[in-house]
DNA sequence: ATAATAATAGTAATTGTTATTATTTATTTA
DNA sequence: TAAATAAATAATAACAATTACTATTATTAT
């Protein structure tokens, strides 16, 4: 794969925050820099630093979003403002216990909690 | 909510498979015995039937698909022939810990297991 | 049986995402 | 360094999943 600013502002601005943000998002931010980028671009690069280990694509509902943080670890989902927070609740119990228990090979193990974060309750 | 023979029947596939169906599967199982069914229907209903709690809706990947299942379970997701086998890993562990660590509400952990399933590996 | 209104079929619109293509740009080779 | 090569781009069209709209139909309460 080689060098492109389009790639390289993509990435800057995924690894910028937190929010585990939308193509969407990105692509509005990253106009700023590069007026005439296009949605598809956004798409293609995100793809591609997603296959490469940059960074790491996760599932909201139906939409994507994206994460800097390609470490091991869990989401909880606020239902009243929509905020993903990150946490590490897995151990190694989880996948022990598929090995002991189920024939299947374990890749990856995608935790969300849902419910309602300390602003909000 | 009155009576109508669209969510029966509807309701009646979707309790009917443990494979999760997607929208469009149920659409066109429901077809063979209501002809003009409308696609819409099919989504509102199951929308219905996901809001009053008799069936539960779940995402894979970016869509929806339907379990008859209600009570806490996990999912484990082969990639290669896309099955999604039911299981349950969970133990009250998780619940406490946010609990413990986070000031945050569970309503629901949602956890699903990416990998090869006994028949791909 | 009639009136009220929820649910429907059929269709159009919307949203998130991927594909296509002519052009531009980064890299390789001469 | 300049030309050749091929990857990446912008612009746009296509696509798939889902939701919205509206005139008609079916269920339920009176």
């Amino acid at each position: 794969m080689r060098f492109s600013s389009q790639r390289e502002i993509i990435r800057e601005i995924v690894e910028s925050t937190n929010a585990h943000p939308t193509a969407d998002w990105i692509y509005n931010k990253a106009k700023k820099r590069l007026p005439n980028l296009s949605l598809g671009t956004v798409y293609r690069n995100l793809k591609q630093l997603d296959e490469e280990g940059t960074i790491k694509a996760i599932t909201d509902g139906n939409i994507s979003r994206y994460d800097w943080n390609t470490a091991s670890h869990d989401h909880m989902k606020c239902k009243v403002c929509g905020e993903i927070i990150d946490v590490h609740l897995q151990d190694d119990s989880i996948r022990k216990k598929i090995r002991k228990n189920y024939k299947f090979e374990v890749d990856d193990v995608k935790m969300t909690i849902i419910g309602t974060c300390k602003k909000h309750k």
